[in-house]
DNA sequence: TCTTGAGCCTGTAGGTACTACAGGCCTTAC
DNA sequence: GTAAGGCCTGTAGTACCTACAGGCTCAAGA
């Protein structure tokens, strides 16, 4: 595909490549109405453009940072409606955050007696282990 | 359902109750066999006991933690195995512990970023939001 | 111009980890 | 004895993708 008026114009192809999205994954986007319906050519090919592209890398980056579907629909109804305050888009992100906060409490628990416990443990070819003692006993 | 020469017996909702999971769940994990088959009574209610309650936190917890079923199976097995030796045991214990470093990484860096835009916001009711910035530019 | 192969189209099915509902039997309390 | 609630089963739906299959289109080379 080519440009017109500077406009840069994409395949799906090309926007998965562009984003570093699975091609499927549009496909699904576009299902749920993540994504806009893009226009096509005659022949019946999605045309993209630059907005697509800024909306799905949006998605893709907050998919990263763990928002789910739902969180983003209402992120992207915040930021597209223009009627967004930065109010309410910091309540999200520290809702999400304090999710995040405890995951990262719970695990580093984990970490720490999984390290304990291998560390008591020689490695020897012997069936008495403080790991599975240290499991079981938690 | 009553205790029986001091053990606990417990209906699948008693169960439920008891470990904050959805009963719908505990089905699940019997279904695919994370859960043992518990007894019946001649009636066919299930009859569930301490060990059921232990194993079912254990899953859990796990999976709150972010591992897969199939992860947990095989912490599981080093819970319960019992005849494994202690360097397989450690073998295992390493391999789960890299994964939870990996996941700790993550959430990390999610924490971090979402905390930076965060602390850039103001909160104030304007519509410029620095965290919508974050999103948008990766 | 014809052909070939990559890329696009659609529908459908699968995967993981649940969650919800419907219709019926069992138990407990009044 | 009966009503409410809990348990039983099967089935279907949710979230978030991912993977085909079978067919059409487009660009490039012979």
């Amino acid at each position: 595909m080519t440009d017109h008026e500077g406009v840069t114009v994409l395949t799906r192809g090309q926007l998965a490549r562009a984003t570093g999205c699975n091609i499927e994954t549009i496909r699904y986007y576009e299902k749920i109405a993540m994504l806009p319906e893009p226009p096509r050519t005659a022949s019946g090919y999605r045309i993209y453009d630059d907005r697509h592209a800024i909306r799905l890398r949006f998605i893709l980056r907050a998919r990263e940072l763990g928002f789910s579907i739902h969180d983003i629909r209402g992120l992207l109804e915040l930021v597209e409606g223009g009627r967004q305050t930065c109010a309410e888009v910091k309540g999200r992100t520290e809702r999400h955050l304090a999710g995040i906060r405890a995951k990262l409490a719970d695990l580093e628990k984990m970490r720490q007696v999984l390290e304990t416990a291998a560390a008591k443990c020689s490695g020897d070819n012997v069936p008495e282990c403080p790991i599975i003692e240290t499991l079981t006993s938690a």
